[in-house]
DNA sequence: TGTACATCAGTGAACGCGCGTTCACTGATGTAC
DNA sequence: TGTACATCAGTGAACGCGCGTTCACTGATGTAC
Protein backbone atom coordinates (compact mmCIF):
# COMPACT_ATOMS: atom_id res chain seq x y z
CA UNK A 1 0.00 0.00 0.00
CA UNK A 2 2.87 2.31 0.80
CA UNK A 3 4.70 1.76 -2.72
CA UNK A 4 1.53 3.21 -4.29
CA UNK A 5 2.41 6.48 -3.14
CA UNK A 6 3.59 9.61 -5.38
CA UNK A 7 4.98 12.03 -3.32
CA UNK A 8 8.46 12.70 -3.14
CA UNK A 9 10.77 13.42 0.34
CA UNK A 10 11.04 9.52 0.94
CA UNK A 11 12.07 9.06 4.41
CA UNK A 12 9.95 12.30 5.96
CA UNK A 13 6.68 10.87 4.11
CA UNK A 14 7.32 7.15 4.83
CA UNK A 15 7.32 8.74 8.87
CA UNK A 16 4.34 10.67 8.02
CA UNK A 17 2.42 7.53 6.75
CA UNK A 18 3.43 5.37 9.33
CA UNK A 19 2.02 8.03 11.81
CA UNK A 20 -1.35 8.37 9.87
CA UNK A 21 -1.37 4.44 9.86
CA UNK A 22 -1.51 4.60 13.70
CA UNK A 23 -3.96 6.96 13.92
CA UNK A 24 -6.52 5.30 11.68
CA UNK A 25 -5.26 1.91 11.10
CA UNK A 26 -4.40 2.54 7.29
CA UNK A 27 -3.24 5.01 4.55
CA UNK A 28 -6.25 7.00 3.67
CA UNK A 29 -9.40 5.43 4.54
CA UNK A 30 -11.47 6.83 1.56
CA UNK A 31 -11.11 9.73 -0.71
CA UNK A 32 -12.40 11.34 2.13
CA UNK A 33 -9.54 12.38 4.96
CA UNK A 34 -11.86 12.68 7.79
CA UNK A 35 -9.50 14.44 10.24
CA UNK A 36 -7.73 16.88 7.81
CA UNK A 37 -7.82 20.00 9.63
CA UNK A 38 -6.30 18.79 12.71
CA UNK A 39 -3.60 17.01 10.51
CA UNK A 40 -3.03 20.31 8.53
CA UNK A 41 -2.25 22.07 11.60
CA UNK A 42 0.14 19.28 13.16
CA UNK A 43 2.08 19.81 9.66
CA UNK A 44 1.94 23.34 10.05
CA UNK A 45 3.42 23.30 13.79
CA UNK A 46 6.07 20.50 12.61
CA UNK A 47 7.02 23.15 10.00
CA UNK A 48 7.21 25.92 11.74
CA UNK A 49 9.55 24.16 14.16
CA UNK A 50 11.84 23.03 11.69
CA UNK A 51 11.87 26.01 8.95
CA UNK A 52 10.80 29.05 11.19
CA UNK A 53 7.53 30.67 10.59
CA UNK A 54 8.92 32.94 8.14
CA UNK A 55 9.82 29.97 5.75
CA UNK A 56 6.31 28.06 6.31
CA UNK A 57 4.64 27.38 3.09
CA UNK A 58 0.75 26.17 2.36
CA UNK A 59 2.24 23.86 -0.14
CA UNK A 60 4.84 21.99 2.16
CA UNK A 61 2.06 21.03 4.87
CA UNK A 62 0.00 19.45 2.25
CA UNK A 63 2.84 17.44 0.97
CA UNK A 64 3.15 16.51 4.46
CA UNK A 65 -0.04 15.93 4.96
CA UNK A 66 -0.76 13.90 1.90
CA UNK A 67 -3.19 16.02 0.24
CA UNK A 68 -3.38 18.35 -2.82
CA UNK A 69 -2.54 21.83 -2.31
CA UNK A 70 -6.19 23.15 -2.28
CA UNK A 71 -7.55 21.12 0.37
CA UNK A 72 -6.82 23.46 2.93
CA UNK A 73 -9.33 25.92 1.52
CA UNK A 74 -11.98 23.68 2.45
CA UNK A 75 -10.53 24.43 6.05
CA UNK A 76 -8.91 27.21 6.75
CA UNK A 77 -9.51 31.01 4.85
CA UNK A 78 -5.88 31.52 4.15
CA UNK A 79 -1.99 31.08 5.31
CA UNK A 80 -2.58 33.39 8.05
CA UNK A 81 -5.16 31.36 9.32
CA UNK A 82 -3.16 28.29 9.77
CA UNK A 83 -0.53 29.63 11.53
CA UNK A 84 -2.87 31.46 13.73
CA UNK A 85 -4.30 28.20 14.94
CA UNK A 86 -0.90 26.87 15.71
CA UNK A 87 -0.37 30.18 17.74
CA UNK A 88 -3.24 29.59 19.25
CA UNK A 89 -2.17 26.52 20.57
CA UNK A 90 0.99 26.86 21.74
CA UNK A 91 -0.35 29.76 23.84
CA UNK A 92 -2.82 27.24 25.28
CA UNK A 93 -0.01 24.49 25.51
CA UNK A 94 1.62 27.35 27.59
CA UNK A 95 -0.54 28.29 29.81
CA UNK A 96 -1.37 24.31 30.97
CA UNK A 97 2.15 23.95 31.56
CA UNK A 98 2.33 27.09 33.73
CA UNK A 99 -0.55 26.19 35.67
CA UNK A 100 0.79 22.37 36.18
CA UNK A 101 4.24 23.83 37.15
CA UNK A 102 2.44 25.79 39.84
CA UNK A 103 -0.03 23.53 41.32
CA UNK A 104 2.67 21.81 43.86
CA UNK A 105 4.25 24.66 45.61
CA UNK A 106 1.60 26.57 48.28
CA UNK A 107 0.62 30.18 47.46
CA UNK A 108 2.69 33.38 48.22
CA UNK A 109 6.15 31.80 47.62
CA UNK A 110 9.02 32.33 45.40
CA UNK A 111 8.76 28.94 44.66
CA UNK A 112 5.76 29.86 42.36
CA UNK A 113 7.78 32.67 40.65
CA UNK A 114 10.09 30.48 39.82
CA UNK A 115 7.73 27.87 38.43
CA UNK A 116 6.47 30.65 35.83
CA UNK A 117 9.93 31.60 34.79
CA UNK A 118 11.15 27.84 34.06
CA UNK A 119 8.31 26.99 32.18
CA UNK A 120 8.68 30.25 30.11
CA UNK A 121 11.82 29.33 28.95
CA UNK A 122 11.54 25.66 28.78
CA UNK A 123 8.49 25.96 26.58
CA UNK A 124 11.04 28.83 24.58
CA UNK A 125 13.58 25.83 24.03
CA UNK A 126 11.47 23.12 23.48
CA UNK A 127 9.65 24.88 20.64
CA UNK A 128 11.34 27.74 19.92
CA UNK A 129 9.09 27.94 16.08
CA UNK A 130 5.79 28.08 18.03
CA UNK A 131 7.41 30.36 20.66
CA UNK A 132 9.00 33.09 18.21
CA UNK A 133 5.27 32.58 16.08
CA UNK A 134 3.58 33.51 19.48
CA UNK A 135 4.90 37.17 18.97
CA UNK A 136 4.46 37.77 15.75
CA UNK A 137 0.91 38.51 16.10
CA UNK A 138 -0.35 42.81 15.64
CA UNK A 139 -3.32 42.83 17.20
CA UNK A 140 -4.98 44.45 14.21
CA UNK A 141 -8.01 42.09 13.39
CA UNK A 142 -10.06 40.66 15.63
CA UNK A 143 -8.34 36.75 15.56
CA UNK A 144 -5.30 38.68 16.65
CA UNK A 145 -7.03 40.11 19.46
CA UNK A 146 -8.15 37.08 20.43
CA UNK A 147 -4.05 35.77 20.75
CA UNK A 148 -3.63 38.85 22.05
CA UNK A 149 -5.85 38.34 25.26
CA UNK A 150 -4.11 34.90 25.86
CA UNK A 151 -1.22 36.72 26.51
CA UNK A 152 -2.45 39.25 28.34
CA UNK A 153 -4.57 36.61 30.83
CA UNK A 154 -0.81 35.08 31.39
CA UNK A 155 0.76 38.14 32.26
CA UNK A 156 -2.25 38.78 34.74
CA UNK A 157 -0.89 35.65 36.49
CA UNK A 158 2.23 36.81 36.95
CA UNK A 159 0.94 39.92 38.54
CA UNK A 160 -1.15 38.18 40.71
CA UNK A 161 1.50 35.36 42.02
CA UNK A 162 3.86 38.82 42.52
CA UNK A 163 0.97 40.26 44.43
CA UNK A 164 0.13 37.23 46.68
CA UNK A 165 3.82 37.09 47.21
CA UNK A 166 3.57 40.55 49.03
CA UNK A 167 0.77 39.51 50.95
CA UNK A 168 -1.86 40.90 48.93
CA UNK A 169 -4.94 39.45 46.96
CA UNK A 170 -5.32 42.75 44.50
CA UNK A 171 -2.83 44.05 42.18
CA UNK A 172 -1.00 47.43 42.99
CA UNK A 173 1.56 48.92 40.74
CA UNK A 174 4.41 47.74 42.78
CA UNK A 175 3.02 44.13 41.43
CA UNK A 176 2.91 45.27 37.89
CA UNK A 177 6.64 46.66 37.94
CA UNK A 178 7.99 43.92 39.25
CA UNK A 179 5.81 41.48 36.94
CA UNK A 180 7.31 42.97 34.04
CA UNK A 181 10.62 43.31 34.96
CA UNK A 182 10.57 39.38 35.55
CA UNK A 183 8.87 39.18 32.01
CA UNK A 184 11.25 40.95 30.44
CA UNK A 185 13.94 38.82 32.12
CA UNK A 186 12.74 35.79 31.20
CA UNK A 187 11.86 36.74 27.40
CA UNK A 188 15.22 38.38 26.52
CA UNK A 189 16.67 34.80 28.13
CA UNK A 190 14.32 32.99 26.24
CA UNK A 191 15.72 34.77 22.84
CA UNK A 192 19.27 34.91 23.78
CA UNK A 193 18.85 31.21 24.05
CA UNK A 194 16.92 30.16 21.00
CA UNK A 195 19.02 32.55 19.12
CA UNK A 196 22.39 30.92 20.29
CA UNK A 197 23.74 33.56 21.87
CA UNK A 198 24.80 31.80 25.43
CA UNK A 199 27.19 29.19 23.49
CA UNK A 200 30.29 30.57 25.47
CA UNK A 201 31.01 31.56 29.17
CA UNK A 202 28.05 33.87 28.90
CA UNK A 203 25.43 32.28 31.41
CA UNK A 204 28.25 31.16 33.99
CA UNK A 205 25.47 29.57 36.12
CA UNK A 206 22.82 27.04 35.61
CA UNK A 207 19.21 27.97 34.57
CA UNK A 208 17.86 27.36 37.89
CA UNK A 209 20.84 29.31 39.69
CA UNK A 210 19.66 32.35 37.71
CA UNK A 211 16.20 32.07 38.02
CA UNK A 212 16.32 31.71 42.17
CA UNK A 213 18.61 34.89 41.36
CA UNK A 214 16.41 36.71 39.92
CA UNK A 215 13.19 36.08 42.11
CA UNK A 216 15.28 36.58 45.33
CA UNK A 217 16.40 40.45 44.06
CA UNK A 218 12.65 41.38 43.01
CA UNK A 219 10.30 39.69 45.09
CA UNK A 220 10.31 39.40 48.68
CA UNK A 221 10.43 36.37 50.75
CA UNK A 222 7.05 34.72 51.84
CA UNK A 223 6.12 36.37 54.72
CA UNK B 1 15.31 65.06 -16.02
CA UNK B 2 13.01 63.18 -13.53
CA UNK B 3 10.77 62.38 -15.81
CA UNK B 4 12.72 60.52 -18.10
CA UNK B 5 12.79 57.78 -15.22
CA UNK B 6 10.78 54.39 -15.88
CA UNK B 7 10.71 53.19 -12.46
CA UNK B 8 7.46 52.57 -11.01
CA UNK B 9 6.97 53.37 -7.56
CA UNK B 10 6.62 56.84 -8.25
CA UNK B 11 6.99 59.08 -4.68
CA UNK B 12 8.81 56.79 -3.36
CA UNK B 13 11.50 56.73 -6.40
CA UNK B 14 11.07 60.43 -6.13
CA UNK B 15 12.51 60.75 -2.81
CA UNK B 16 15.56 58.50 -3.64
CA UNK B 17 16.55 60.07 -6.74
CA UNK B 18 16.34 63.57 -4.73
CA UNK B 19 18.41 62.11 -1.91
CA UNK B 20 20.72 60.79 -4.62
CA UNK B 21 20.75 64.01 -6.73
CA UNK B 22 21.65 66.00 -3.31
CA UNK B 23 24.76 63.61 -2.86
CA UNK B 24 25.98 63.73 -6.36
CA UNK B 25 24.18 66.68 -7.92
CA UNK B 26 22.59 64.83 -10.79
CA UNK B 27 20.24 61.93 -11.25
CA UNK B 28 22.86 59.76 -12.32
CA UNK B 29 26.39 61.19 -13.36
CA UNK B 30 27.12 58.15 -16.23
CA UNK B 31 26.30 54.63 -17.35
CA UNK B 32 28.42 53.90 -13.79
CA UNK B 33 27.16 54.86 -11.04
CA UNK B 34 29.92 55.74 -8.88
CA UNK B 35 29.13 54.60 -5.61
CA UNK B 36 26.79 51.97 -5.95
CA UNK B 37 27.77 48.95 -3.38
CA UNK B 38 27.12 51.68 -0.61
CA UNK B 39 23.69 52.96 -1.86
CA UNK B 40 22.65 48.74 -1.99
CA UNK B 41 23.59 48.57 1.23
CA UNK B 42 21.44 51.94 2.15
CA UNK B 43 18.84 50.66 0.18
CA UNK B 44 18.78 47.26 1.78
CA UNK B 45 19.54 48.57 5.82
CA UNK B 46 15.59 50.72 4.64
CA UNK B 47 13.77 48.02 3.47
CA UNK B 48 15.11 45.54 6.80
CA UNK B 49 13.53 48.11 8.39
CA UNK B 50 10.38 48.83 6.51
CA UNK B 51 9.58 45.27 5.74
CA UNK B 52 11.64 43.33 8.18
CA UNK B 53 14.92 41.45 7.67
CA UNK B 54 12.71 38.29 6.30
CA UNK B 55 10.94 40.58 3.77
CA UNK B 56 13.69 41.83 2.00
CA UNK B 57 14.41 41.26 -1.24
CA UNK B 58 17.46 41.99 -3.48
CA UNK B 59 14.89 42.90 -6.63
CA UNK B 60 13.20 45.56 -4.38
CA UNK B 61 16.80 46.77 -2.78
CA UNK B 62 17.89 47.09 -6.84
CA UNK B 63 14.63 49.13 -7.91
CA UNK B 64 15.38 51.61 -5.27
CA UNK B 65 18.90 52.11 -5.96
CA UNK B 66 17.65 52.71 -9.51
CA UNK B 67 19.63 49.22 -11.02
CA UNK B 68 19.05 46.22 -12.84
CA UNK B 69 18.97 43.23 -10.75
CA UNK B 70 21.91 41.72 -11.64
CA UNK B 71 23.68 44.81 -10.27
CA UNK B 72 24.25 44.20 -6.88
CA UNK B 73 26.39 40.60 -8.03
CA UNK B 74 29.43 42.89 -8.91
CA UNK B 75 29.90 44.31 -5.21
CA UNK B 76 28.14 41.51 -3.25
CA UNK B 77 28.81 37.18 -3.22
CA UNK B 78 24.77 36.97 -2.85
CA UNK B 79 21.90 38.04 -1.04
CA UNK B 80 22.98 37.23 2.49
CA UNK B 81 26.06 39.17 1.95
CA UNK B 82 24.21 42.18 1.47
CA UNK B 83 22.08 41.36 4.66
CA UNK B 84 25.22 40.73 6.61
CA UNK B 85 26.90 44.07 5.71
CA UNK B 86 23.69 45.74 6.98
CA UNK B 87 23.68 43.87 10.42
CA UNK B 88 27.50 44.63 10.81
CA UNK B 89 27.00 48.23 9.98
CA UNK B 90 24.41 47.89 13.28
CA UNK B 91 26.36 46.04 15.52
CA UNK B 92 29.23 49.18 15.10
CA UNK B 93 26.51 51.41 15.39
CA UNK B 94 25.13 50.20 18.62
CA UNK B 95 28.61 50.41 19.63
CA UNK B 96 29.11 53.88 19.02
CA UNK B 97 26.10 55.21 20.89
CA UNK B 98 27.16 52.75 23.55
CA UNK B 99 30.64 54.71 23.68
CA UNK B 100 28.95 57.99 23.50
CA UNK B 101 26.32 57.15 26.72
CA UNK B 102 29.24 55.72 28.69
CA UNK B 103 31.09 58.90 28.15
CA UNK B 104 29.64 61.45 30.69
CA UNK B 105 29.56 58.85 33.67
CA UNK B 106 32.44 58.57 35.82
CA UNK B 107 33.83 54.95 36.21
CA UNK B 108 32.37 52.67 38.42
CA UNK B 109 29.16 54.48 39.17
CA UNK B 110 25.48 52.55 38.58
CA UNK B 111 24.52 55.37 35.86
CA UNK B 112 27.09 53.67 33.51
CA UNK B 113 24.99 50.33 33.96
CA UNK B 114 22.04 52.25 32.69
CA UNK B 115 23.42 54.17 29.91
CA UNK B 116 24.27 50.49 28.71
CA UNK B 117 20.62 49.49 29.23
CA UNK B 118 19.05 52.85 27.90
CA UNK B 119 21.22 52.42 24.31
CA UNK B 120 20.53 48.50 24.24
CA UNK B 121 16.79 49.60 24.04
CA UNK B 122 17.05 52.98 22.42
CA UNK B 123 18.58 51.31 19.56
CA UNK B 124 15.96 48.63 19.62
CA UNK B 125 12.72 50.78 19.27
CA UNK B 126 14.87 53.23 16.84
CA UNK B 127 16.24 50.13 14.27
CA UNK B 128 13.78 47.29 15.43
CA UNK B 129 14.53 45.66 12.27
CA UNK B 130 18.22 45.73 12.15
CA UNK B 131 18.44 45.21 15.22
CA UNK B 132 16.08 41.76 14.46
CA UNK B 133 19.20 41.20 12.05
CA UNK B 134 21.55 41.07 14.18
CA UNK B 135 20.45 38.02 16.29
CA UNK B 136 19.84 35.97 13.08
CA UNK B 137 23.08 35.00 12.22
CA UNK B 138 23.92 31.53 13.46
CA UNK B 139 28.05 31.62 13.44
CA UNK B 140 28.61 28.75 11.02
CA UNK B 141 30.83 30.73 8.66
CA UNK B 142 33.49 32.47 9.02
CA UNK B 143 31.88 35.82 8.04
CA UNK B 144 28.73 34.88 10.66
CA UNK B 145 31.50 34.52 13.14
CA UNK B 146 33.36 38.41 13.04
CA UNK B 147 29.32 39.41 13.32
CA UNK B 148 29.25 37.16 16.27
CA UNK B 149 32.77 38.36 17.74
CA UNK B 150 31.56 41.66 17.67
CA UNK B 151 28.30 40.95 20.11
CA UNK B 152 30.98 39.33 22.09
CA UNK B 153 32.72 42.27 22.47
CA UNK B 154 29.99 44.17 23.76
CA UNK B 155 29.12 41.89 26.18
CA UNK B 156 32.45 42.13 27.46
CA UNK B 157 32.27 45.51 28.24
CA UNK B 158 29.05 45.23 29.62
CA UNK B 159 30.71 42.54 32.14
CA UNK B 160 33.16 45.02 32.65
CA UNK B 161 31.47 47.55 33.85
CA UNK B 162 29.78 45.22 36.58
CA UNK B 163 32.69 44.55 37.82
CA UNK B 164 34.30 48.11 38.00
CA UNK B 165 31.12 49.12 39.89
CA UNK B 166 32.54 46.09 42.53
CA UNK B 167 35.61 48.13 42.49
CA UNK B 168 37.38 45.50 40.21
CA UNK B 169 39.46 45.27 37.78
CA UNK B 170 39.31 41.94 36.77
CA UNK B 171 36.20 40.25 35.97
CA UNK B 172 34.58 37.49 37.93
CA UNK B 173 32.10 34.97 37.85
CA UNK B 174 29.83 37.25 39.74
CA UNK B 175 30.55 40.00 37.19
CA UNK B 176 29.30 37.51 34.39
CA UNK B 177 26.52 36.43 35.81
CA UNK B 178 25.02 39.97 36.88
CA UNK B 179 26.05 41.36 33.21
CA UNK B 180 23.79 38.30 32.33
CA UNK B 181 20.80 39.35 34.18
CA UNK B 182 20.85 42.82 33.05
CA UNK B 183 21.85 41.70 29.60
CA UNK B 184 18.99 39.58 29.54
CA UNK B 185 16.60 41.98 30.83
CA UNK B 186 17.19 44.82 28.44
CA UNK B 187 17.16 42.41 25.59
CA UNK B 188 13.65 41.06 26.82
CA UNK B 189 12.35 44.69 27.14
CA UNK B 190 13.95 45.17 23.87
CA UNK B 191 11.92 42.71 22.34
CA UNK B 192 8.75 42.96 24.07
CA UNK B 193 8.67 46.72 23.12
CA UNK B 194 9.22 46.11 19.45
CA UNK B 195 6.70 43.41 19.12
CA UNK B 196 4.26 45.67 20.37
CA UNK B 197 3.53 44.02 23.68
CA UNK B 198 3.68 46.62 26.03
CA UNK B 199 0.13 48.34 24.50
CA UNK B 200 -1.39 48.81 27.73
CA UNK B 201 -0.80 48.94 31.38
CA UNK B 202 2.14 46.43 31.26
CA UNK B 203 5.04 48.85 31.53
CA UNK B 204 3.94 50.53 34.77
CA UNK B 205 6.43 53.51 34.55
CA UNK B 206 8.51 55.19 32.88
CA UNK B 207 11.75 53.64 30.69
CA UNK B 208 14.22 55.20 33.27
CA UNK B 209 13.07 54.38 36.04
CA UNK B 210 12.58 50.69 35.20
CA UNK B 211 15.95 50.74 34.36
CA UNK B 212 17.15 52.70 37.58
CA UNK B 213 15.33 50.00 39.79
CA UNK B 214 16.80 47.18 37.42
CA UNK B 215 20.16 48.37 38.41
CA UNK B 216 19.88 49.10 41.56
CA UNK B 217 18.39 45.44 42.07
CA UNK B 218 21.22 43.90 40.70
CA UNK B 219 24.07 46.07 40.73
CA UNK B 220 25.36 47.80 44.38
CA UNK B 221 26.08 51.82 44.33
CA UNK B 222 29.76 52.79 44.01
CA UNK B 223 31.71 52.24 47.07
C1' DT C 1 -33.28 -2.81 3.40
C1' DG C 2 -32.84 -0.15 -0.98
C1' DT C 3 -32.73 3.87 -3.74
C1' DA C 4 -32.38 8.92 -4.97
C1' DC C 5 -30.22 12.77 -3.89
C1' DA C 6 -27.97 16.76 -1.54
C1' DT C 7 -23.80 17.79 0.63
C1' DC C 8 -19.23 18.78 0.76
C1' DA C 9 -14.26 17.31 1.39
C1' DG C 10 -11.06 16.32 -1.64
C1' DT C 11 -8.63 16.67 -6.67
C1' DG C 12 -5.46 18.36 -10.15
C1' DA C 13 -4.57 21.73 -13.27
C1' DA C 14 -3.82 26.31 -13.85
C1' DC C 15 -3.00 31.37 -12.80
C1' DG C 16 0.12 35.16 -12.11
C1' DC C 17 3.79 36.62 -9.20
C1' DG C 18 8.21 37.91 -7.45
C1' DC C 19 12.19 35.91 -6.41
C1' DG C 20 17.76 34.96 -6.69
C1' DT C 21 21.02 34.35 -9.88
C1' DT C 22 23.49 33.85 -14.48
C1' DC C 23 24.79 35.33 -19.01
C1' DA C 24 26.67 37.58 -22.93
C1' DC C 25 26.73 42.25 -23.72
C1' DT C 26 27.97 47.39 -23.68
C1' DG C 27 29.83 51.56 -22.85
C1' DA C 28 32.33 54.73 -19.65
C1' DT C 29 36.77 55.26 -17.43
C1' DG C 30 41.72 55.44 -16.64
C1' DT C 31 46.25 54.46 -18.33
C1' DA C 32 50.27 53.80 -21.47
C1' DC C 33 52.47 55.73 -25.01
C1' DT D 1 47.32 66.80 -26.03
C1' DG D 2 45.63 62.69 -28.66
C1' DT D 3 44.90 57.92 -29.49
C1' DA D 4 44.60 52.78 -28.54
C1' DC D 5 43.31 49.71 -25.41
C1' DA D 6 42.37 47.03 -21.11
C1' DT D 7 39.33 47.14 -17.38
C1' DC D 8 35.20 46.53 -15.27
C1' DA D 9 30.66 48.43 -13.51
C1' DG D 10 26.50 48.38 -15.29
C1' DT D 11 22.54 46.32 -18.62
C1' DG D 12 18.50 43.65 -19.86
C1' DA D 13 16.83 39.42 -20.93
C1' DA D 14 16.30 35.02 -19.43
C1' DC D 15 16.30 30.82 -16.31
C1' DG D 16 13.88 27.77 -13.17
C1' DC D 17 11.58 27.82 -8.85
C1' DG D 18 8.14 27.60 -5.31
C1' DC D 19 4.63 30.11 -3.77
C1' DG D 20 -0.72 31.31 -2.46
C1' DT D 21 -4.92 30.91 -4.27
C1' DT D 22 -8.85 29.82 -7.55
C1' DC D 23 -11.58 26.85 -10.39
C1' DA D 24 -14.57 23.44 -12.24
C1' DC D 25 -14.62 18.83 -11.11
C1' DT D 26 -15.46 14.21 -8.66
C1' DG D 27 -16.67 10.85 -5.73
C1' DA D 28 -17.65 9.33 -0.92
C1' DT D 29 -20.96 10.07 2.76
C1' DG D 30 -25.29 10.64 5.26
C1' DT D 31 -30.16 11.31 5.01
C1' DA D 32 -35.10 11.12 3.49
C1' DC D 33 -38.32 8.24 1.94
Amino acid sequence: MLETLTLTSGTRHEKDQIMKMQSKSKKRASYHHGDLRSQLIEATRELVEEKGPDNFSVSEACRRAGVSTAAPYKHFKDKTEMLREVAAAGMVRQSEQMMAELAPHPDGTQARIIALGRVYIRFATAEPGVFRLMFTWSGDTDDDQKLYALGDEKFAVVQMEVAKCHGRQVIEDEDRQKAFMLWSFVHGLSFLSIDGKLADNKMPADLETILAEIARRIVPEAA
